[in-house]
DNA sequence: CTTAAAAACTAATAAGCGTTAGTTTTGTTA
DNA sequence: TAACAAAACTAACGCTTATTAGTTTTTAAG
C-alpha cells in the first residue's frame, strides 16, 4: 500500500504519534481505530505495530510528552526573578502558546487522558495536582506579598486553567485575531481582574 | 433481573437519561456501551429499546435539554433591564449554576456533543454560535456604553465560557468552599478585569 | 549480487458493540 | 379471573475493534 515516511530528525514512531494526535483530537480517542490511522499514514493497520506497541501507548506519549513541557516550563518560571503576577503572566502566555503551536497534542492530553490505562491515569493525575498546587502557590505569595486581591487561590488558578483552554475554540476561527492580540486580551483580562488596582 | 424505577413526577425515559448523563460523563459517550447503562438501571441492555429509540437520541435529548435551557436565560437576561455588565453577571452565574446543578448533562453537552448524528450535530452547533454571538454583542454594548475596557469581544467570550467551564475541576473536590463563594470569585476575577476602573 | 534485517502485506482471531426478534413475565383493567 | 398491554427476558445477528501470526516485499550493508 505504501510506507511511513519519517520527517526530517523524527522517525517513523514520530509520524505516527503526531497522526495520532491529530486524529485522537478530532474523533476522541475511543472512536478512532487503528484502520483509520493507517489510513491516513498510508499504510496498513498491522503494519503500525511494527513501530509502536499499542493504541494505549499512543495516547500514554502524547499526555506525558504534553504534561512533561507544562512541568518543564513551569520550574524555569519557578525560578526566575521576577514578581508573581509576572510568573502567573508568564503561565499564561505559555498555555496560551502551547495551545496554539501544539493544538492537537494538547487538546488530547486535556481532554483524553481518562483513557489513559493505569498506573498511566494515577501517575498522569498526579502530576497535574502537582502542577495547580504549585500554581497555587504562586497565587497565595502574590496575595502575601499585596500584589494580588484576597481573591481564593484555588480558583483563581482553576479560572485560569481553564480559560486558556478556550483556545480551543479560537483554533476553529482564527481569522481576525492574531495570536498575540489573544495573549494580551487574555492575560489583560484574567490579570487585571487579579492584580490591586 | 429487575424494572426500571420512575422517580416521581418523570417517566422511566427520564431515569435512563439520567443515568445516561452520568455515564456518558463518566466514561464518555463513545465508551459508554448500553449494557453498562443497563446495568447501572438494574435491567439487561434490550429492556432499554422498550423505552427509547436509540443511543444516539439520549445524546440528542442531553445535549438540547441542556443548550435549550441556556439559550432560554439568555432572552431572559437579554431583556432584564440591568447594566450590560449586570447581564454579562448573571449569565456566568447561570452558568456556574448549571455546571453545579446539572452537572452530568453540562459536561456531556460542553465534551461530547461531536458524536451527536446529522443533523443534529449542525443544529447544536448552530445554536452554540448563535449564543455565541449573543454574548459578544452585550461585550459590544457593553464597551460603547463605556462600561467595559476597549477588549476583544470576542475573546472576552470565549474566555468567561471557558472560564466557568473551570467548574468541572471544582465538581471534583468540593470540600472547602461553597458555591456563593465559587461564584463570587469567578465574577470578581472575570468582571473586574473587563470593567472601567 | 548476496544476505540479513526492517517493514510492509494478507488473513484471521476473539471480544465487544448496538440493536432486533421472539418469548415470557408483570401489571392493569373489565 | 380473563384479557390485554407494557415491559422485562434470552438468544442471536451483523459489524467493528485491537491485535497476532505468518508471509512477502523493501531497504541497507558487505
Amino acid at each position: 500500500m505504501g510506507n511511513i515516511k519519517a520527517i526530517a530528525n523524527g522517525s517513523k514512531k514520530d509520524v505516527i504519534l503526531k497522526k495520532a494526535a491529530a486524529l485522537f483530537r478530532l474523533k476522541g480517542f475511543k472512536a478512532s481505530s487503528m484502520r483509520e490511522l493507517a489510513l491516513t499514514i498510508g499504510v496498513e493497520a498491522p503494519s503500525l505495530y511494527n513501530h509502536i506497541v499499542s493504541k494505549s501507548e499512543l495516547l500514554q506519549h502524547i499526555c506525558f510528552n504534553v504534561a512533561n513541557e507544562f512541568t518543564l516550563q513551569l520550574q524555569e518560571v519557578e525560578l526566575s526573578k521576577v514578581s508573581n503576577t509576572k510568573k502567573l503572566e508568564q503561565l499564561i502566555r505559555f498555555h496560551i502558546k502551547m495551545m496554539v503551536h501544539s493544538f492537537d497534542e494538547v487538546y488530547v492530553a486535556n481532554n483524553e487522558w481518562k483513557y489513559l490505562d493505569e498506573p498511566y491515569l494515577s501517575d498522569f493525575l498526579k502530576q497535574r495536582r502537582v502542577y495547580e498546587n504549585k500554581m497555587v502557590q504562586l497565587v497565595k505569595e502574590g496575595i502575601l506579598k499585596k500584589e494580588l486581591k484576597n481573591v481564593h487561590p484555588y480558583v483563581s488558578v482553576l479560572t485560569i486553567l481553564s480559560a486558556v483552554r478556550g483556545v480551543e475554540f479560537w483554533q476553529r476561527q482564527k481569522k481576525d485575531i492574531s495570536v498575540e492580540e489573544l495573549e494580551n486580551n487574555m492575560v489583560n483580562q484574567l490579570l487585571t481582574g487579579l492584580t490591586n488596582i
